[in-house]
DNA sequence: TTCAAAAACTAATAAGTGTTAGTTTTGTAA
DNA sequence: TTACAAAACTAACACTTATTAGTTTTTGAA
């Protein structure tokens, strides 16, 4: 049987590529070296290739995770029922507990994306592409059917995403503000200005 | 007397500061190579130390340009005549301008900002914190004023810097949406989610 | 205790990095 | 045309990079 591995169950695989996250956010993934990065595992550097194909799959595994939780979501609140009006709501309710609870990982899939190499550079963008398509459906789905006012679509997703994005600035000082009410003054803000 | 030089009457080294500002953009700062830089300007690599210091230099040339040039509009916004509402919705709109002219530059003090080298690298984070505490003034003042909702002014300007920053996911595809609409769609989406 | 597999190690490689030294070419004022 | 400075060039250095090869240690079931 195996013994208590690292921390917890989880594989040595799943260790490194959280540490990874964590390095590749503190100094991006090109200033990120494969010899840091088995230091902060307890490691030579080789070691790591023992349970990990390459540095770039690392960065792939980060992505697409986060890529495909997003996705996932989507899919589910789509399927819901309700309106419009709600289905947004959660669903930037749900970016704001991702930025929140995967802090390292959103980051990473945010700002190191590009260093992805072919074709997973293109699979990505095709899939956050999709999902701000299906986005701004549930925008002009809201306009449609009168909930929402009739501003443009594409600029209002832009707007929200970018808000929520935003949060990668606020868990550094950890303000003495609670997440429960950062979550609701951000939902209030970003839906006032769109709900007629 | 000088000939026509590269462009305009533009120095070469700031031509080798915009392209690198296009480059650090495209790749990121730690993967650009001097030699890749040197490509795009038309020289060999060891020719670009005739006109610059370092590749460091480069991107703190950058970088302190940006924050210069918000920290110069937000003081004369400050000490402009005008209501509250008056000075954060011009300050909205010059962040909004500023990313639509200088695009390259903005996107890479926002994200590359990490390889600043100390005494830059705080110099830069001072800079930007006292910026955004300025703002928040702004916000508080609103509030006392009675023009602005009861929010917390923190998360209200997270939300607009943020919301303004995220244009940098507009510019590529260049939709067929008008500059002019774009602005005062964000304006409104942003200013409508505080203004009582 | 035995033994095989997993995973650690050391050593090394080939490629790429920013930058300096030293030299040649270019441009322009006299 | 001469002469000097600006700016280009080639060659090279000292270092770092991800990754592979080959070997030794550790692990855990039999």
């Amino acid at each position: 049987m195996a013994k208590i591995k690292p921390g917890k169950n989880a594989s040595k695989r799943d260790l490194i590529t959280q540490k990874a996250a964590a390095l590749f956010k503190k100094k991006g993934y090109s200033s990120t070296s494969m010899r840091e990065l088995a230091e902060t595992v307890g490691v030579e550097a080789p070691s790591l290739y023992n349970h990990i194909g390459s540095k770039s799959e690392l960065l792939q595994t980060i992505c697409f995770k986060v890529a495909n939780a997003f996705t996932g979501y989507l899919e589910s609140a789509e399927a819901a029922n309700g309106s419009s009006v709600t289905k947004l709501e959660h669903t930037i309710r749900f970016h704001i507990h991702m930025m929140l609870q995967n802090f390292n990982e959103v980051y990473v899939a945010n700002h190191e994306w590009k260093h992805l190499k072919e074709p997973y550079l293109s699979n990505f963008l095709i899939q956050r592409r999709s999902y701000e398509k299906r986005l701004i459906g549930l925008v002009e789905n809201g306009i449609a059917a009168k909930a929402f006012k009739n501003v443009n679509p594409f600029v209002s997703v832009l707007t929200i995403l970018s808000a929520v994005r935003g949060l990668e600035f606020w868990q550094q000082p950890k303000k003495n503000i609670s997440n429960r009410v950062l979550e609701d003054d951000m939902v209030n803000h970003l839906l006032k200005g769109i709900i007629k």
